[in-house]
DNA sequence: GGCAAATATTTTGATAATCAAAATATATAG
DNA sequence: CTATATATTTTGATTATCAAAATATTTGCC
């Protein structure tokens, strides 16, 4: 039992620390390499579809609007994403994806499917269905500990 | 089938982000709030027994050994580590925790355990060997697509 | 034995990501 | 129509990071 354990902590932290290593690294040297990991996920943070206000993207990356101000400065410059003013309440900014911003998009987006797809490889259905069971449990498990923003 | 691989892996972006934000907000309530994850994981590459060399660490951490003085810098300050150089060969630079680093190591490490058991606690034995696998699975899949350091 | 090349580390000068608090602009409620 | 609330940006700071230059020491070789 402590034997199990302890090899699960260390494959965490192995895979933890080798996705955020591969994640930079296939940024690097794809397509997009003018763009860091924390600008995909403010990509990613943004969305395909219609537009997310600043207070939003913030919230849902959980760091400062001020410091989101900044980030979306520079994507736009890079021309991945675009700002306007809503019409109904000119105080909010709406936030939406280029072009190019989706293609950005897409293409983490894979690499994530990727990954699944490696995980799932050689699972039967039933083994697949109690992963996904396993995940749902420790996600939540997770949450009750800690809310963020709580 | 893609439905599934999309739920497992907002699952595991969402786990991901948890376990970094439970990380960090127990390192700020507990009896070490004056470092930052960053400064822990430099503490956990040092090691418990003995002391490491500079590269050693810095090559650990995937970090340059510019990046890892500074750390070390403010580690000694804030009295976590020490530093000597070898005897044998005056270029190396020894780095070792401190009584105090030591104490931080253990928390750290009791923290991760805690949170494995709380992980294990909901599952069942066959839930736990699948999600192992399936661990393991990702881990070699990492491996395969990157190696740190080529 | 002494100099050139290799090795280990630190210093320097720069950038990215972040925050809290102040400033700005707009909306809403009484 | 004014005071308060809300949404965002600006300001001033800190931390983590890198690459390249500088420093100190060791090793290899004539």
């Amino acid at each position: 039992m402590e034997e199990k354990m302890k090899e699960i902590n260390s494959m965490l932290v192995e895979i933890y620390d080798d996705i955020n290593h591969i994640e930079e690294y296939t940024i690097k040297q794809g397509a997009f390499n003018d763009i860091s990991i924390t600008e995909i996920h403010t990509i990613e943070a943004v969305g395909m579809y219609g537009s997310k206000t600043m207070s939003e993207i913030a919230q849902a990356l959980d760091i400062t609007m001020g410091t989101l101000t900044t980030a979306v400065d520079k994507l736009i410059k890079k021309g991945y994403m675009e700002r306007s003013r809503s019409n109904t309440d000119r105080r909010i900014v709406n936030v939406s994806l280029t072009k190019r911003g989706k293609l950005a998009y897409r293409i983490h987006e894979k690499f994530h499917m990727d990954m699944v797809r490696a995980i799932m490889k050689d699972f039967t259905p039933e083994e697949e269905e109690i992963l996904l069971q396993g995940l749902r449990k420790l996600n939540q498990h997770l949450k009750d500990i800690y809310t963020p923003g709580k």
